[in-house]
DNA sequence: CCGCCATTTCGCTGCGGCCCGAAGCATCCG
DNA sequence: CGGATGCTTCGGGCCGCAGCGAAATGGCGG
């Protein structure tokens, strides 16, 4: 007999996401690099054997995955699906209560990283585009690139073959700013990361982890700016 | 000065469905029906009394909304969003935890109520014949239909108008068991209750509720199956 | 108008967890 | 090899909250 008082795997799954330190922990994960415990034990305001703990059970959750290097241990969120489930998450939390709209200011919504791939306004603008212009055509489980879509994105300096590796070449993730979906799979790290290399996006530096979602914040370069409209036919804000 | 220990909107709502009984009552909604405060204590495996502190939070944090009906209050899910963030979260405990793969038998991957639209098997197949013929086209936050969709899925008995005047028509819902999208959104809805109405999709009825899933269970009649061939082109198992 | 029923409010108890300081390992550096 | 740094484990204190029974509220039927 199994226990009816047990927690559902819901249930469990929702309480490594409710303690406040913890959530700290992950939103700053949402940037998609890893950290050290020492720099989640800062973000999450509590001392390092606090976070240690918590830290062992989103690991044991299957949220985070740990690697080991040398005396520090960095953690980061352990695949797309966790992703997708907290930006979820928060996007409900955001939406019911909306008294200080964008207490970050507009910048974050923008653009920003959405685990590892590219997020606000212009993620979705870009995922708009391509699939407007028929660049991106439905496939079973996300999309494929057309003839003409593979050439534009190469000449922004994607990788397509890296992208098709990724479990998934392209699907969609809901942008929970803009209420659209913004590219993520395969494509959507690779246009984060190719874009980012080239120059053409720049992380908001802000060290000063004063806000959690400084960390996401991108910003697009002139050169960036440029480079969208003459590739993609993209004008961004 | 904002208390740096405050409980940020992510963890606030994550600690909604953190507890086994809100997870049990919030799985039991995801039927799509709405249910009474005294059915949900029983799905609960609570007290009356338990059961409606329960119900008062999860409304008060804007995941159910409440209607009073002579004596009895009905409780039901809030939004299309609440109900994807717990299709996500629980998305992503299954996959963590598959030991006993499928203890709910295969029938409930076969097609079943998602809030209110089609999931299972049935809905991913739906979603990747209608996209895979061009009857959807994509569009801004979802998908549109194509003339030559139109006439199908009006074919099938299903209310184009109503479906439209939702606040998507169609746009994509990621599927726990099968790893695809179903379809939401307006059109998604009408395709469940016109099918259901029209006799093509049954209530798995069990209204002895030993399995929580055992409410979103829905059964393809013979004249279902000879309908979706003849209308739509799909061959259902 | 009175009693029944579904639901909520109140007061209380008990468990689970979050948190920290101190101690124990592991790793890097001089 | 010894000290410093990063991280984890251990032990104990404390608060929050889920749980129940009992009593109060509000609708329904006779």
């Amino acid at each position: 007999m199994s226990d009816p008082t047990a927690p559902g795997p819901l249930a469990a799954t929702a309480a490594l996401m409710a303690d406040p330190a913890r959530a700290r922990m992950l939103a700053a994960l949402m940037g998609g690099q890893a950290l050290t415990a020492g720099e989640l034990a800062r973000i999450g305001g509590v001392t390092a054997a606090t976070a240690s703990g918590h830290l062992a059970r989103l690991a044991d959750g299957a949220l985070l995955v740990v690697h080991a290097q040398g005396r520090h241990r960095y953690y980061r969120l352990a695949s797309e699906e966790v992703a997708a489930a907290i930006e979820a998450l928060g996007g409900l939390a955001a939406r019911l209560a909306p008294p200080r709209p964008w207490k970050h200011g507009e910048a974050a919504r923008g653009a920003r990283l959405c685990w590892n791939h590219l997020a606000g306004r212009l993620g979705v603008t870009v995922h708009q585009r391509l699939t407007g212009q028929g660049w991106l055509t439905p496939a079973a489980g996300g999309w494929d690139a057309s003839i003409e879509g593979r050439r534009r994105l190469a000449a922004t300096g994607i990788d397509l073959d890296r992208a098709a590796s990724a479990r998934h070449f392209a699907c969609d993730c809901m942008d929970w700013s803009e209420r659209r979906p913004h590219l993520a799979g395969g494509l959507g790290r690779e246009m984060a990361s190719a874009w980012m290399t080239r120059g053409w996006l720049r992380r908001a530096a802000a060290e000063g982890d004063g806000d959690i979602l400084a960390r996401r914040r991108l910003s697009l370069t002139p050169e960036g700016a440029r480079g969208l409209h003459e590739s993609l036919g993209i004008d961004a804000a």
